[in-house]
DNA sequence: ACGCAGATTTTCT
DNA sequence: GAAAATCTGCGTT
């Protein structure tokens, strides 16, 4: 898998615009070896926009063991464990010491579908932001790790049209429900599902 | 196709 | 003790 890997510079921007900006961008994974390469075009993404967003783990400036990737640089892997089972992969967005970050909930696979397929023993492989990292391999072992170079990077994939981008509510919180911090390309068969 | 409950553990109240 | 940025399997329609 090549490209240009995304740059720091484009993470350290309004978290919103950071996840606009990653729809159409290619998430790689070289766990388990470069043999066991998998790769998938990122079609739903969501913000969680820092202290003053309920919704965020670090709402309110909550700076603990678990939160503190969020402080760290753009650019970085913000890697959570969830009901008891399932790990789910964000990007660390704003300059350092700003709390916020984007959680990657879909993928259209593009390589490593054996590999992919192994890891999940069933279909959807990328549809949802725990399916995704069960696909990939993503755990807490890359908690704070770099996007741009390592075992886990973003590169730059094919923009879509701004008229192929919709906003709507983030799925599964209980707090500013409201907020449309969720988006995905219009269409996508790859979308995960809506309850 | 839809709805509900179970799994399982970290984190904070 | 309860909730959690979820997913799956099983029941019913």
């Amino acid at each position: 898998m090549q490209g240009s890997a995304v740059q720091a510079k484009f993470y350290a921007r309004p978290t919103e615009s950071v996840a606009r900006g990653l729809l159409g961008h290619i998430l790689v994974s070289d766990v388990g070896g470069r043999r066991h390469q998998t790769a998938g075009r990122i079609v739903e993404v969501e913000a969680y926009v820092g202290p003053h967003d309920p919704a965020c783990h670090a709402y309110g400036h909550r700076r603990t063991p678990r939160t503190e990737p969020l402080y760290g640089p753009p650019g970085t892997a913000y890697v959570y464990f969830t009901y008891g089972m399932h790990w789910c992969l964000n990007a660390v967005t704003e300059p350092q010491e700003f709390p916020a970050a984007v959680l990657i909930r879909a993928l259209e696979p593009l390589a490593g579908f054996a590999t992919m397929r192994k890891r999940r023993g069933k279909e959807p492989l990328c549809s949802g932001p725990a399916r995704l990292c069960e696909a990939l391999g993503v755990t807490g072992a890359l908690n704070g790790v770099s996007l741009q170079r390592g075992v886990l990077r973003i590169l730059e994939g094919t923009r879509p049209r701004k008229r192929d981008i919709v906003a709507g509510p983030r799925i599964g919180i209980t707090q500013a429900t409201n907020w449309p911090l969720r988006y995905y390309l219009k269409g996508s068969p790859w979308v995960s599902a809506v309850r």
